[in-house]
DNA sequence: TGAAATGTTGGGGCG
DNA sequence: ACGCCCCAACATTTC
């Protein structure tokens, strides 16, 4: 056949199996022209930070491979989308731009300038969803509003039916010959050479499909069956760790959701961990379609009367939590695991972010500019969903008086201290549960363990009991506002 | 997908 | 045998 080619636009669906815009190319019989497009300007003040730079030039280089392995070239190209699509187009004669729809408010505004321009030049465009396990359309309450609360989103999502089965990969896809120019990929400039602080990301992570998928496959036979509980638990290999392949779309929703399935029908008592991990892609899928409908969730409160929140700007503290030396050893042993391996825990996460916001009252949206900055898996929807449920000021949060102990969580979820010993090995030779609160360690147990307070380890930052007295203070003043503000915004 | 304060219950020591 | 107190264990409520 020798019809013109089509371009399939690579986004954050960086695979081949089970992506409907390059399945629905290849099946259309022309000619295929894969491209990913570097746009620096594109996402404004959602820029990617410095970790998902590193897992994107990752991800380009194993998708670029196994677009090789099959006999073609991704064409890499910079600059202004539209422009680059425009400009390959006419380079190659295309007809037509495949890709799939993304869902942050700045692609949003992109796919609905790209209709106009490339239609007003001749080239067609098709948008596949795929993202997602649903298209937020498909989802409404009863009264056909967005869902503000998980659990009725839930059954809702449950009660229209397994989502689709994903599909293959194309056995076979015809490349245009002679394949376009592409830069390279260092051209991109992606990576961070100067300071190499991403070595540890190296020895931790397979950005990739294939990657993504040993990695399911590992979670589905070792870890499913248990993770309900082991989930909570950052001494143990309790978690997926899938986020960042998701993020990046290595690997669909579909997929894990239905290998989960399939891989849980031949283990014994593995539905109850099943479930949990259906309900936490079903997270993700909340996050986003909160984000869909109010757009501005990564910058304001959900909930109005979080505008007059006294929160306190405090460099130093919010200084100390970024470098793991508050002095509460759980809290740090996270930030440093952030910090070197681009990830952290989920349920570390949450004491973090808690701590964050409500012992030393920083502004949620300085922990989800970290976040963003540092997190290989940082996801626009979900770092703002997740932070605003933190906060207590989101949908669906946790109430504002959910103040996690940090030691109470430390004792709890790392029981032995492990994960601490690992993160913070200054205070290794402490003994559980002392090395959750060391400043409550006997002096002759802090000097056998080589522990000196304030010299070899901080002292805390803030006393955790007034802490939390001040925090529910500062609740207590913005909760005598909420009769005036209407409870929930309007989508 | 909390923690702390407050309330209730019941076993056991003791006069 | 009985009442009283203490307090751990558990339940409820409050933040």
């Amino acid at each position: 056949m020798t019809s013109k080619p089509i371009i399939v636009w690579f986004r954050n669906d960086l695979r081949l199996g089970d992506n409907r815009a390059l399945a629905a190319a290849t099946a259309n019989g022309a000619p295929i022209i894969p491209v990913f497009i570097h746009d620096v300007a594109a996402a404004k003040a959602w820029a990617p930070g410095g970790a998902s730079n590193w897992w994107l030039h990752m991800s380009l280089a194993s998708l670029g491979a196994d677009i090789a392995r099959m006999g073609g070239r991704l064409i890499l190209r910079r600059g202004d989308t539209i422009d680059q699509l425009k400009v390959l187009a006419r380079e190659a004669g295309a007809a037509a731009v495949y890709f799939t729809r993304a869902y942050e408010p700045w692609a949003k505004v992109l796919e609905s300038r790209l209709k106009p321009s490339l239609e007003g030049a001749g080239i067609a465009l098709k948008r596949y969803g795929g993202a997602l396990l649903r298209e937020p359309e498909e989802l409404r309450t009863k009264a056909g509003d967005p869902f503000k609360v998980y659990s009725p989103m839930w059954r809702a999502l449950v009660a229209l039916g397994e989502p689709r089965a994903p599909s293959p990969a194309p056995d076979r896809i015809a490349f245009a010959k002679p394949a376009p120019k592409s830069d390279e990929l260092e051209a991109l400039a992606l990576l961070q050479t100067k300071p190499d602080w991403a070595r540890a990301f190296r020895d931790r992570w397979s950005p990739g499909e294939s990657g993504a998928l040993v990695k399911l496959d590992r979670f589905l036979s070792d870890a499913m069956a248990r993770y309900s509980d082991d989930r909570n638990r950052p001494d143990l290999p309790g978690t997926s760790r899938l986020s960042p392949h998701l993020h990046f779309g290595e690997i669909s929703a579909h997929t894990c959701w239905h290998r989960a399935r399939v891989a849980a029908a031949m283990q014994p008592k593995a539905e109850k961990g099943l479930e949990t991990f259906l309900k936490e892609l079903v997270w993700r899928e909340f996050s986003y379609h909160l984000l869909v409908h109010w757009p501005d969730l990564p910058e304001v409160p959900f909930r109005p009367e979080f505008n007059a929140f006294p929160w306190s700007e405090d460099a130093a503290l919010l200084k100390a939590w970024q470098r793991g030396r508050t002095g509460y050893p759980i809290v740090d042993a996270g930030m440093r695991e952030l910090w070197a391996t681009g990830w952290m825990h989920n349920r570390v996460r949450m004491i973090a972010a808690s701590f964050l916001v409500k012992d030393l009252l920083v502004p949620w949206q300085d922990g989800q500019a970290w976040f963003w900055d540092t997190l290989v898996d940082a996801d626009l929807a979900s770092n703002a969903a997740s932070w605003q449920w933190v906060a207590g000021s989101g949908a669906d949060a946790a109430p504002y008086f959910r103040i996690f102990n940090p030691v109470t969580q430390g004792v709890k979820f790392d029981p032995d201290g492990v994960y601490i010993r690992q993160w913070v090995p200054e205070l290794a030779r402490l003994p559980a549960p002392l090395i959750h609160e060391p400043w409550t360690a006997p002096a002759l147990v802090l000097r056998q363990a080589g522990v000196e307070l304030g010299k070899t380890y901080p002292s805390p930052i803030v006393d955790h009991a007034e802490a939390r007295g001040r925090a529910l203070a500062a609740f207590a003043e913005i909760k005598a506002n909420k009769a005036d503000e209407p409870s929930h915004r309007r989508p």
